[in-house]
DNA sequence: GCCTTAACGCAAAGATCTTGGCTTTAATGG
DNA sequence: CCATTAAAGCCAAGATCTTTGCGTTAAGGC
């Protein structure tokens, strides 16, 4: 076999077109979407109406994503990623609250709340975490190997989700409580003092 | 003004009907909407296929809730609410440990987390914590208000809802990772070896 | 038992959503 | 620049949902 010639169909993938008019319609049908999901929930996000305010066809969203759900997780998985690198301040205290601070950025906008609502329920037809989900742990998991590295004492992953991540994230959820920088760093405060051991 | 007579046409109920077949036909479609639920999701929900399930013309449910959403508050609110009284095993580590078994019975069922999930989506509608979650919370309190009667030392209620509530409620919401009795016992132990404090 | 009327059933009309066949646009490789 | 073709647009048919008017059933009060 010569190494220039294709051995076989499924050796070449069906070349797939990322740049321009994609691309385009994506964005505008991700920011439509997020905005009418701000409005009115993701429980009644329409196709048509998603559609219509990203100036597109309802055919190309429903050949795209399927129906309603589908665009939904796409939306939920594209905006509510962190943007920001995990923080690095030097101290695992201030890394934590850091944290903190730009996810409760994220999640306490009418738009990002809305998402985050609806990405719930996106939860309910797939297995395991969500990839954005997964995301924000593994930011977690590198504030903790940054405290390692220095040798600080650091709680487990497991806790830092379950007393840190858990509450701030249902607090939003269910709007139990308001949650603000103050409310996190007492949870951050709680974590490093009774879980920070060494290594 | 004699106590018999009415003095104002306010002062009489309109005479809801509660009995017979109202009763009925609600307990049908409740059943009908959480079958439903735990089959396709909450995002799903077509009231024609509640009533279909239900036997109830779809008309009937249009005017008694409205629409899905209208719907969905509804049956969660009636099928998530705790239906066992609050544990009283004498100590404090008992009950606690005792609520979560029943928390966790009530929504890791298949229709328990699809219910659970809805329950997320409705919160964007209302504010404040839905009256289902503020019935959980009060066992909670109730639980704490036993331990300080018997001069047992206790966490707050903030403390329990952050460390042991939400981290249970949050992993089989995002299903982050399983979510059993041993775990729960988990943040139990953690719970009241940290923040158990005397009145 | 009889009357009142809230709640339900029925059917038809209108709105909205979803799908499929076909044409047109424009990204990519030569 | 041209050829190829993935992706988008257009339109119309079909399915599904939602509303509305009106007749029927059966709680609740007398």
């Amino acid at each position: 076999m010569s190494p220039d010639t294709p051995v076989g169909a499924d050796e070449r993938p069906p070349a797939r077109r990322e740049g321009g008019r994609s691309a385009r319609v994506r964005e505008a049908v991700f920011s439509a979407a997020a905005e009418l999901i701000a409005e009115g929930g993701a429980e009644r996000l329409s196709i048509p109406a998603v559609a219509a305010r990203a100036g597109v066809n309802p055919t190309t969203v429903y050949r795209r994503w399927g129906d309603a759900a589908g665009l939904l997780r796409d939306v939920t998985a594209n905006r509510l990623a962190p943007h920001d690198p995990p923080p690095d301040t030097g101290t695992l205290r201030g890394d934590l609250s850091a944290w903190a601070a730009q996810t409760l950025g994220t999640i306490t906008t009418t738009e990002g709340l809305a998402l985050l609502r609806g990405s719930v329920a996106c939860a309910a037809t797939s297995e395991g975490p969500s990839p954005r989900m997964a995301a924000r742990e593994s930011q977690l998991a590198a504030i903790l190997a940054h405290a390692a590295e220095r040798g600080d004492p650091h709680p487990t992953l497991r806790q830092t989700l379950d007393y840190l991540l858990a509450p701030l994230y249902l607090r939003v959820l269910l709007n139990l409580a308001p949650a603000d920088t103050a409310y996190a760093d007492t949870l951050v405060d709680d974590l490093v003092r009774h879980y920070a051991k060494p290594d």
